[in-house]
DNA sequence: GAGTTAAAATGTTATTAAAATATAAATGTA
DNA sequence: TACATTTATATTTTAATAACATTTTAACTC
């Protein structure tokens, strides 16, 4: 390695991550509580440090793993924060993911473990460093991808019925919708499969099962079909 | 500074800037040769490590003065990229960001200082390490933002005639629009205003010259008029 | 200097998507 | 058995997009 590598700066790297689920109709984030000191006790992100000869993509499942105990989670990259003095013990840049997990499938122990908790979007902790700002920002970006593409399904359980879906959508974009006009667009996507099952104690009436087919959608994907130019307003 | 940060590993940080500008209707990148082995001579993106004390914004700033000499550049972060052998030579993390520039507002000296050289969007040379990637990336977030903010006349001069930014539009998204459409959905905005000027000797009558009012902008976003709903789709 | 030409500017119609509103069907409970 | 609730289907209204037609302007030609 060279004089051109050599000398250059190096500032330390975390990956923090934002990870969001879906309970009792309420979007809601994993949150922890700062193990070291300074600030210890203070509730912040899943984080860790990059490790040596680790991937990015990599090093944000191991963090997300340790957290939840699960794999093979939707995560993706928000973005990087790097003012000077946003730790003020050191100068960290962060690498921020954020994630959708489903609730009921997470790692009761692991959560224990980490002193992990979910808190309402509407109603978050005070936080360290810039964490709020990373979790609005993870937000918003919840908010305009899912309105383009069918990502709120990974917050849901394998079968969910329509008007659950309706709900989580509004959760996410705290707004009413239309459910006539909800049923119509995302049936219209040709996504959803309906199941024979029919949702008990819910409702009298009952409402049908659906599942998400991931394998019509990357078809769909694959043959040029552009989800991204399909708006997903559903009426006031 | 404690056994937590002391003991962390630290990577190379780059930022990596893609510069795009028009011209002679075509979109374009301003790319450099690299300066150091290996790979010297290399074509490649505008970069520079994070300097010590330095936020990644402002790191950013650098990079670009140092390409164009200009100063004010229209700027966003892209994404980080770091998969463990991008650069072969060192373990680098790569922070992208892409740029709109006014060319014909360019420093000459600074381009030939660094040995950099436009080229269309569409006919790039081959790249070093996964800058092609990092471009296409960038374009395409380009195209996706120019749907939905007034982004392109970052890339124009302050005057400009409807054709003029029609072509830059199609140069953007490499599709031919209506110019009837085009022209009632641009003005529809409510954000040009027309000046008392014609062009000259571009065409026989003459199109009249435009400017971008960025007041009435920052205005209707701060009524929290929401641009990124409307969308802009030109017709054919 | 009247007629020709090419591009700019303005205007209209058809199509499609979104929003709003109306009605019917299923089932537990009174 | 009728009542209440919410699920499911259907229709109408409105607005946005896409497609198409015409007029205006000024340089150029003969």
């Amino acid at each position: 390695m060279n004089e051109y590598y050599q000398s250059a700066y190096k500032p330390l790297l975390a990956i923090d991550c934002v990870i969001f689920g879906y309970e009792k109709g309420e979007l809601k984030v994993l949150l922890t509580r700062r193990k070291v000191d300074p600030y210890k006790g203070a509730w912040g992100l899943a984080t860790g440090f990059l490790h040596y000869g680790e991937s990015l993509h990599y090093a944000a499942e191991r963090v997300l793993k340790k957290q939840t105990g699960l794999d093979r989670i939707f995560m993706e990259q928000l973005s990087t924060f790097g003012e000077v003095d946003r730790d003020p013990e050191a100068r960290v840049i962060s690498l921020v993911y954020y994630s959708l997990i489903k609730v009921e499938s997470q790692d009761e122990e692991a959560l224990e473990k980490n002193q992990a908790q979910w808190f309402p979007i509407t109603a978050l902790p005070k936080l360290m460093f810039d964490h709020e700002t990373m979790i609005q920002m993870s937000w918003g970006k919840l908010r305009r991808k899912s309105r383009y593409q069918p990502i709120g399904f990974e917050l849901l359980p394998e079968k969910f019925t329509l008007p659950e879906l309706q709900s989580l959508y509004e959760a996410i974009h705290q707004k009413q919708f239309d459910k006539r006009n909800f049923r119509k667009k995302i049936l219209a996507t040709g996504l959803l499969k309906k199941l024979d099952e029919k949702q008990k104690g819910v409702s009298k009436k009952g409402a049908y099962y659906y599942v998400f087919e991931e394998g019509k959608y990357d078809e769909l994907i694959s043959q040029g079909f552009n989800f991204e130019l399909k708006s997903m307003a559903f009426g006031s």
